[in-house]
DNA sequence: CAATCATATAAGTATTTACTTATATATCGG
DNA sequence: CCGATATATAAGTAAATACTTATATGATTG
């Protein structure tokens, strides 16, 4: 897959908010099982599980087997497209990311 | 517009390639009209007026009537809710982030 | 004003998408 | 092996999307 497939998978993946907030909760659980997303969803089980197989085919999330359970994660690189990309662009956000590292400075 | 609505919008209008070329020609450009978007590009007069439309909705690009043209930029705060978003998950591609900064600081 | 150039809108369409319910597969405990 | 639990797949569908052609609007020039 060329870079700019890959980052339209990667957009195209987090565009849609009910699975975007499936990777923010993996990402604020650290590592969680299929079964504890669809707690606290809107959405069937089947339509998680969709979502999960689109940001692992985006490689947004990895798993790992372990029993019964799926447990998913953060894919180390897998924001890299999104970030490399936005990087051509540094000159139109630079000044906001500065305060923005501020803040989360300041917030330690 | 709630700011999660707004990274919504900004992803998915980013999501689509033909859109995104759009965009990073406004931007390698600096400024530039309709009509040089829509040559050099496959899709018609239209479809890149749409597509303008959708940029300008989504709060990344600006206008400015002059004369019988309508010249675009990128504007200044659009890739705003994208950047804070990434702010979330720093620690996901800090040290990508950081070779990136090097490489950038070296082809200067 | 008439002709022309730049852009927008209308209307239609094929494709994609995000969901649903129903069912299949896989793993475990007794 | 059986029943229960965890996840995936199948199939169908309503809505969204990205385009097209045709036409309208707006601005400039002769």
């Amino acid at each position: 897959m060329t870079p700019a497939a890959q980052l339209t998978a990667v957009m195209k993946t987090l565009a849609d908010p009910t699975r975007r907030a499936v990777f923010e909760r993996i990402a604020a659980e650290g590592e969680v099982a299929a079964t504890g997303l669809v707690r606290g969803s809107k959405v069937s089980q089947p339509a998680i599980s969709q979502h999960l197989r689109a940001l692992r085919d985006a490689g947004l999330v990895t798993e790992r087997r372990e029993g019964r359970h799926i447990r998913y994660r953060v894919a180390p690189g897998g924001l890299a497209p999104l970030v490399d990309w936005l990087g051509h662009y540094e000159r139109f956000w630079r000044e906001r990311f500065e305060n923005l590292e501020k803040l989360l400075k300041e917030s330690d």
